[in-house]
DNA sequence: CATGACGGTATCATTTCCGATACTATGGAC
DNA sequence: GTCCATAGTATCGGAAATGATACCGTCATG
């Protein structure tokens, strides 16, 4: 059960809404999560497919959602270093958010429309 | 088709999550949405529920959701003033998410645990 | 004449987020 | 001895989001 940063969350029923939105809040972390579905990855494999992303906000954005209980930190003590991420059984539970959130973007937003102008993308199945 | 704040959406397949999540982000959208799904409501109304919200960022809030198509204002030109806001269609479509949003809230964070403490909710039917 | 209801604005301060840049550690390859 | 790869930290600064507070306009009531 994740802490909520949320100062006061006595703002009506509602408020669930927001509490969640919290969590999932902060700029790249539903990116994250939405590449994290497809596997674990490494620190330098989410800057590739996040080229728009400080190594800085990278590392605290993945910080933050391991805090939370989202997402699983894999030290591999060795050189050069490797540290894996991967979907904590809790962070699967926010499969059917992310994905809700993924679906009206694709339908309703100018970035959906671009994405059906390209078919290439298609190929890629779930990604996509 | 609302525009979108992101300043570069060339953030891999997952960026519709991001480009949904910057349109109900903004600290109250998601509860004021999640409110206008059970109806129209003033403004005043919207600030009892809402009382951690100052009228200011009420205000804001509401014209960004206006702006974004997801909401109508209407103004009966009477004294003193009222101002009823409804959810547009468009605005409608954004449903799933919210509610995906919520029942993830309820049944993950300690909002919703204390919500399930106490039972009293539980006779607002959809709105706890 | 003062007060209240309603739906706001205006102004300022603060907090919070985010970006740019530089720096670190270690071992292996060259 | 220098460079590279990996996964970071540290520091600074600016921009954006939010909060606090005060003010506005109009009519009705007292």
């Amino acid at each position: 059960m994740p802490r909520i940063r949320h100062k006061s969350l006595d703002c009506s029923p509602g408020c669930a809404v927001e509490a969640t939105l919290e969590l999932i809040d902060g700029k790249w972390k539903g990116v994250i999560l939405y590449h994290l579905f497809h596997g674990t990855m490494r620190f330098n494999a989410l800057r590739k497919i996040l080229p728009n992303v400080t190594q800085r906000m990278l590392t605290m954005q993945l910080r933050e959602l391991e805090e939370d209980g989202f997402i699983h930190r894999e030290i591999y003590p060795q050189i050069p270093p490797k540290v894996e991420y991967s979907l904590t059984d809790f962070g699967r539970t926010l499969e059917p958010v992310v994905m809700a959130l993924k679906r009206w973007g694709d339908e309703h937003t100018t970035f959906g429309a671009e994405k059906k102008k390209s078919p290439a993308l298609g190929t890629q199945g779930q990604h996509g």
